[in-house]
DNA sequence: CATATTAGTTAGTTGCATCTAACTATAGAG
DNA sequence: CTCTATAGTTAGATGCAACTAACTAATATG
Protein backbone atom coordinates (compact mmCIF):
# COMPACT_ATOMS: atom_id res chain seq x y z
CA UNK A 1 0.00 0.00 0.00
CA UNK A 2 0.70 3.69 0.29
CA UNK A 3 2.07 3.74 -3.07
CA UNK A 4 4.19 6.42 -4.40
CA UNK A 5 0.95 8.55 -5.14
CA UNK A 6 1.44 11.58 -8.00
CA UNK A 7 -0.13 15.22 -8.49
CA UNK A 8 -2.54 13.33 -11.19
CA UNK A 9 -3.73 10.95 -9.50
CA UNK A 10 -4.83 13.37 -6.31
CA UNK A 11 -6.52 15.44 -9.05
CA UNK A 12 -8.39 12.52 -10.03
CA UNK A 13 -9.63 11.64 -6.80
CA UNK A 14 -9.97 15.01 -5.76
CA UNK A 15 -12.58 15.01 -9.34
CA UNK A 16 -14.20 12.30 -8.23
CA UNK A 17 -15.26 13.66 -4.70
CA UNK A 18 -16.39 16.89 -6.24
CA UNK A 19 -18.96 14.86 -8.92
CA UNK A 20 -19.79 12.64 -6.42
CA UNK A 21 -21.34 15.42 -4.20
CA UNK A 22 -22.26 17.54 -7.10
CA UNK A 23 -24.49 14.57 -8.89
CA UNK A 24 -24.33 11.66 -6.44
CA UNK A 25 -22.86 9.38 -8.83
CA UNK A 26 -19.10 9.46 -10.51
CA UNK A 27 -19.02 7.84 -14.59
CA UNK A 28 -15.72 8.05 -16.40
CA UNK A 29 -17.38 10.78 -18.77
CA UNK A 30 -18.00 12.91 -16.01
CA UNK A 31 -14.56 12.98 -15.03
CA UNK A 32 -13.49 13.43 -18.52
CA UNK A 33 -15.29 16.17 -18.88
CA UNK A 34 -14.32 18.61 -15.06
CA UNK A 35 -10.82 17.42 -15.58
CA UNK A 36 -11.10 18.54 -19.90
CA UNK A 37 -8.80 15.08 -20.52
CA UNK A 38 -9.88 12.59 -22.88
CA UNK A 39 -11.49 9.64 -22.31
CA UNK A 40 -8.52 7.10 -22.58
CA UNK A 41 -6.78 9.38 -20.36
CA UNK A 42 -9.33 8.35 -17.64
CA UNK A 43 -9.35 4.86 -18.59
CA UNK A 44 -5.71 5.04 -18.05
CA UNK A 45 -5.85 6.60 -14.41
CA UNK A 46 -9.15 5.21 -13.11
CA UNK A 47 -7.32 1.59 -14.11
CA UNK A 48 -4.17 2.62 -11.83
CA UNK A 49 -6.24 4.20 -9.60
CA UNK A 50 -8.16 1.03 -8.85
CA UNK A 51 -5.39 -1.64 -8.97
CA UNK A 52 -3.58 0.63 -6.73
CA UNK A 53 -6.93 0.08 -4.18
CA UNK A 54 -8.19 3.65 -4.35
CA UNK A 55 -11.33 3.45 -6.74
CA UNK A 56 -13.37 0.88 -7.19
CA UNK A 57 -16.14 0.45 -9.93
CA UNK A 58 -19.50 -1.23 -9.13
CA UNK A 59 -21.57 -3.57 -11.60
CA UNK A 60 -23.25 -0.53 -13.47
CA UNK A 61 -19.84 1.23 -14.02
CA UNK A 62 -19.93 3.86 -11.75
CA UNK A 63 -17.04 4.63 -9.73
CA UNK A 64 -16.91 4.70 -6.12
CA UNK A 65 -13.79 6.21 -3.48
CA UNK A 66 -12.19 3.53 -1.36
CA UNK A 67 -11.50 4.51 2.16
CA UNK A 68 -8.30 5.06 1.32
CA UNK A 69 -9.27 7.26 -2.17
CA UNK A 70 -11.85 9.38 0.12
CA UNK A 71 -8.87 9.93 2.85
CA UNK A 72 -6.85 11.38 -0.13
CA UNK A 73 -9.49 12.86 -2.25
CA UNK A 74 -10.58 15.15 1.17
CA UNK A 75 -7.30 15.86 2.01
CA UNK A 76 -7.01 17.71 -1.45
CA UNK A 77 -10.75 18.99 -1.31
CA UNK A 78 -10.22 20.89 1.79
CA UNK A 79 -6.93 22.01 0.98
CA UNK A 80 -8.67 23.06 -2.01
CA UNK A 81 -11.34 24.70 -0.65
CA UNK A 82 -8.89 26.40 2.04
CA UNK A 83 -6.44 27.98 0.00
CA UNK A 84 -9.20 29.10 -2.50
CA UNK A 85 -11.04 31.21 0.37
CA UNK A 86 -7.63 32.14 1.67
CA UNK A 87 -7.11 33.97 -1.98
CA UNK A 88 -10.15 35.49 -2.34
CA UNK A 89 -9.78 36.67 0.97
CA UNK A 90 -6.85 38.33 -0.11
CA UNK A 91 -8.82 39.63 -3.03
CA UNK A 92 -8.48 37.61 -5.81
CA UNK A 93 -11.51 36.87 -8.11
CA UNK A 94 -12.73 33.88 -7.32
CA UNK A 95 -12.05 31.69 -10.72
CA UNK A 96 -8.30 32.43 -10.19
CA UNK A 97 -8.26 32.11 -6.40
CA UNK A 98 -9.97 28.46 -7.62
CA UNK A 99 -7.03 27.83 -10.58
CA UNK A 100 -4.30 28.73 -8.30
CA UNK A 101 -5.41 26.48 -5.19
CA UNK A 102 -5.90 24.10 -7.88
CA UNK A 103 -1.94 24.38 -8.63
CA UNK A 104 -0.80 23.86 -5.47
CA UNK A 105 -3.24 22.18 -3.68
CA UNK A 106 -0.36 18.92 -3.84
CA UNK A 107 2.49 20.44 -3.27
CA UNK A 108 2.57 22.01 0.49
CA UNK A 109 3.54 19.81 3.19
CA UNK A 110 1.07 19.46 5.81
CA UNK A 111 3.10 21.52 8.36
CA UNK A 112 2.97 24.72 5.71
CA UNK A 113 -0.39 23.79 4.69
CA UNK A 114 -2.13 23.84 8.46
CA UNK A 115 -0.11 26.72 9.34
CA UNK A 116 -1.49 28.62 7.01
CA UNK A 117 -4.84 27.28 7.85
CA UNK A 118 -4.17 28.55 10.72
CA UNK A 119 -2.85 31.80 10.00
CA UNK A 120 -5.84 32.39 7.64
CA UNK A 121 -8.92 31.44 10.71
CA UNK A 122 -7.04 34.16 12.24
CA UNK A 123 -8.39 36.54 9.53
CA UNK A 124 -11.76 35.82 10.28
CA UNK A 125 -11.97 34.69 7.24
CA UNK A 126 -15.41 33.11 7.89
CA UNK A 127 -16.64 30.70 4.96
CA UNK A 128 -13.19 28.59 6.34
CA UNK A 129 -14.23 29.06 9.83
CA UNK A 130 -17.32 27.44 8.83
CA UNK A 131 -15.26 23.80 7.71
CA UNK B 1 10.28 34.12 -28.82
CA UNK B 2 8.24 33.06 -25.75
CA UNK B 3 8.13 29.62 -25.57
CA UNK B 4 5.84 27.68 -23.19
CA UNK B 5 8.43 28.20 -20.06
CA UNK B 6 8.06 24.92 -18.03
CA UNK B 7 8.44 24.46 -14.13
CA UNK B 8 11.95 22.48 -14.55
CA UNK B 9 13.28 25.06 -17.09
CA UNK B 10 12.53 27.60 -14.33
CA UNK B 11 14.51 25.27 -12.01
CA UNK B 12 17.32 25.71 -14.21
CA UNK B 13 17.57 29.13 -14.65
CA UNK B 14 16.50 29.61 -10.78
CA UNK B 15 19.27 27.41 -10.00
CA UNK B 16 21.67 29.17 -12.36
CA UNK B 17 21.17 32.81 -10.70
CA UNK B 18 21.91 31.07 -7.19
CA UNK B 19 24.76 29.41 -7.92
CA UNK B 20 26.11 32.44 -10.66
CA UNK B 21 25.34 34.86 -6.90
CA UNK B 22 27.36 32.07 -4.60
CA UNK B 23 30.05 31.55 -6.48
CA UNK B 24 30.39 33.68 -9.18
CA UNK B 25 30.61 31.52 -12.14
CA UNK B 26 28.66 28.33 -13.15
CA UNK B 27 29.01 25.31 -14.89
CA UNK B 28 26.79 22.19 -15.87
CA UNK B 29 27.88 20.42 -12.65
CA UNK B 30 27.54 22.96 -10.40
CA UNK B 31 23.91 22.91 -11.50
CA UNK B 32 23.86 19.10 -11.80
CA UNK B 33 24.89 19.59 -7.87
CA UNK B 34 22.53 21.94 -6.60
CA UNK B 35 19.27 20.28 -8.46
CA UNK B 36 20.60 17.23 -7.76
CA UNK B 37 20.29 15.48 -11.35
CA UNK B 38 22.36 13.63 -13.30
CA UNK B 39 24.90 15.19 -15.56
CA UNK B 40 22.97 14.18 -18.78
CA UNK B 41 19.92 15.63 -17.46
CA UNK B 42 21.95 18.99 -16.77
CA UNK B 43 23.16 18.48 -19.96
CA UNK B 44 19.76 17.98 -22.33
CA UNK B 45 18.16 20.72 -19.97
CA UNK B 46 20.95 23.47 -20.76
CA UNK B 47 20.90 22.39 -25.19
CA UNK B 48 17.48 23.62 -25.22
CA UNK B 49 17.53 26.42 -22.63
CA UNK B 50 20.53 27.99 -24.98
CA UNK B 51 18.52 26.52 -27.95
CA UNK B 52 15.38 28.87 -26.89
CA UNK B 53 17.45 31.65 -26.02
CA UNK B 54 17.21 31.80 -22.17
CA UNK B 55 21.31 31.16 -21.38
CA UNK B 56 24.47 31.27 -23.27
CA UNK B 57 27.51 29.59 -23.33
CA UNK B 58 31.22 31.44 -22.87
CA UNK B 59 34.33 30.38 -24.69
CA UNK B 60 35.47 28.22 -21.41
CA UNK B 61 32.05 26.54 -20.31
CA UNK B 62 30.40 28.68 -17.94
CA UNK B 63 26.66 29.02 -18.36
CA UNK B 64 25.59 32.92 -18.33
CA UNK B 65 22.10 34.15 -18.49
CA UNK B 66 20.58 36.03 -21.12
CA UNK B 67 18.66 39.22 -20.83
CA UNK B 68 15.49 36.96 -20.76
CA UNK B 69 16.77 33.94 -19.33
CA UNK B 70 17.44 36.72 -16.20
CA UNK B 71 14.21 38.14 -16.27
CA UNK B 72 12.13 34.50 -16.07
CA UNK B 73 15.26 33.75 -13.06
CA UNK B 74 15.24 36.12 -11.11
CA UNK B 75 11.53 36.47 -10.60
CA UNK B 76 11.42 33.00 -9.75
CA UNK B 77 13.89 33.63 -7.22
CA UNK B 78 12.10 36.49 -5.76
CA UNK B 79 9.01 34.46 -5.51
CA UNK B 80 11.63 31.70 -3.83
CA UNK B 81 12.56 34.13 -1.11
CA UNK B 82 9.14 35.64 -0.24
CA UNK B 83 7.58 32.97 -0.27
CA UNK B 84 9.80 31.10 2.06
CA UNK B 85 9.82 33.72 4.29
CA UNK B 86 6.58 34.05 4.44
CA UNK B 87 6.04 30.72 5.39
CA UNK B 88 8.59 31.23 8.69
CA UNK B 89 6.97 34.07 9.17
CA UNK B 90 4.29 31.68 9.82
CA UNK B 91 6.29 29.48 11.92
CA UNK B 92 7.55 26.61 9.60
CA UNK B 93 11.08 25.66 10.07
CA UNK B 94 13.97 27.26 7.42
CA UNK B 95 14.08 24.41 5.77
CA UNK B 96 10.38 23.21 5.14
CA UNK B 97 9.31 26.88 4.20
CA UNK B 98 11.86 26.11 1.64
CA UNK B 99 10.89 23.33 0.50
CA UNK B 100 7.71 24.19 0.37
CA UNK B 101 8.67 27.49 -1.88
CA UNK B 102 10.19 25.32 -4.28
CA UNK B 103 7.35 23.54 -5.00
CA UNK B 104 4.73 26.30 -5.29
CA UNK B 105 7.03 29.09 -6.82
CA UNK B 106 6.84 28.29 -10.16
CA UNK B 107 2.46 28.02 -10.07
CA UNK B 108 0.77 31.21 -8.46
CA UNK B 109 -0.37 33.53 -10.93
CA UNK B 110 1.19 36.98 -10.84
CA UNK B 111 -2.15 38.15 -9.57
CA UNK B 112 -2.12 36.07 -6.74
CA UNK B 113 1.80 36.25 -5.65
CA UNK B 114 1.54 39.93 -5.45
CA UNK B 115 -2.02 39.91 -3.44
CA UNK B 116 0.05 37.49 -1.01
CA UNK B 117 3.39 39.48 -1.12
CA UNK B 118 1.68 42.74 -0.19
CA UNK B 119 -0.53 40.73 2.84
CA UNK B 120 2.87 38.97 3.80
CA UNK B 121 4.45 42.85 3.86
CA UNK B 122 1.41 43.86 6.10
CA UNK B 123 2.05 41.14 8.52
CA UNK B 124 5.72 43.12 9.25
CA UNK B 125 7.64 40.98 7.61
CA UNK B 126 10.77 42.62 7.87
CA UNK B 127 13.44 40.53 5.96
CA UNK B 128 10.66 40.82 2.68
CA UNK B 129 10.49 44.38 3.46
CA UNK B 130 14.00 44.47 2.93
CA UNK B 131 13.59 43.03 -0.68
C1' DC C 1 55.17 10.84 -18.83
C1' DA C 2 51.51 7.91 -17.39
C1' DT C 3 47.61 7.59 -14.95
C1' DA C 4 43.64 9.12 -12.43
C1' DT C 5 40.10 12.52 -11.72
C1' DT C 6 36.79 15.71 -13.28
C1' DA C 7 33.60 17.76 -16.64
C1' DG C 8 30.73 17.22 -20.28
C1' DT C 9 28.34 14.76 -24.17
C1' DT C 10 26.04 10.99 -26.69
C1' DA C 11 23.19 7.04 -27.04
C1' DG C 12 19.72 4.52 -25.48
C1' DT C 13 16.08 3.43 -21.88
C1' DT C 14 12.39 4.35 -18.76
C1' DG C 15 7.95 6.10 -16.74
C1' DC C 16 4.24 9.16 -16.73
C1' DA C 17 0.47 11.26 -18.71
C1' DT C 18 -1.40 12.78 -22.36
C1' DC C 19 -3.34 12.26 -27.21
C1' DT C 20 -6.04 10.25 -31.72
C1' DA C 21 -8.14 6.53 -34.09
C1' DA C 22 -10.69 2.77 -33.99
C1' DC C 23 -13.11 -0.60 -31.80
C1' DT C 24 -17.10 -2.73 -28.63
C1' DA C 25 -21.25 -2.61 -26.12
C1' DT C 26 -25.41 -0.71 -24.67
C1' DA C 27 -29.51 1.99 -24.91
C1' DG C 28 -33.01 5.01 -27.27
C1' DA C 29 -35.68 6.61 -31.30
C1' DG C 30 -38.03 6.10 -35.36
C1' DC D 1 -35.83 -4.15 -35.86
C1' DT D 2 -32.47 -1.12 -37.35
C1' DC D 3 -29.84 2.82 -36.85
C1' DT D 4 -27.61 6.22 -34.11
C1' DA D 5 -25.74 8.28 -30.04
C1' DT D 6 -23.23 7.56 -25.83
C1' DA D 7 -19.84 5.30 -22.83
C1' DG D 8 -15.90 2.86 -22.34
C1' DT D 9 -11.68 0.24 -23.83
C1' DT D 10 -7.57 -0.98 -26.60
C1' DA D 11 -3.72 0.03 -29.43
C1' DG D 12 -0.30 2.91 -30.72
C1' DA D 13 2.15 7.53 -30.75
C1' DT D 14 3.96 11.64 -28.64
C1' DG D 15 6.61 14.78 -25.48
C1' DC D 16 8.91 15.65 -21.35
C1' DA D 17 12.28 14.84 -18.15
C1' DA D 18 14.62 11.88 -15.81
C1' DC D 19 18.07 7.85 -15.70
C1' DT D 20 22.61 4.61 -16.63
C1' DA D 21 26.48 3.35 -19.36
C1' DA D 22 29.97 4.61 -21.98
C1' DC D 23 32.51 7.76 -24.35
C1' DT D 24 35.75 12.20 -24.98
C1' DA D 25 38.55 15.89 -23.42
C1' DA D 26 41.08 18.35 -20.28
C1' DT D 27 43.43 18.83 -15.96
C1' DA D 28 46.13 17.42 -12.11
C1' DT D 29 49.16 14.19 -9.48
C1' DG D 30 52.65 11.12 -8.44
Amino acid sequence: MAMEIHQSAEDYLEAILMIKERKGYVRSIDVANQLKVSKPSVSYATKRLRENGYISFNEDGMISLTDEGMSIASKIYTRHKVLTDFFIHLGIDEETAAEDACKIEHDLTEKTFDALWKHAYQQNLTSIKNN
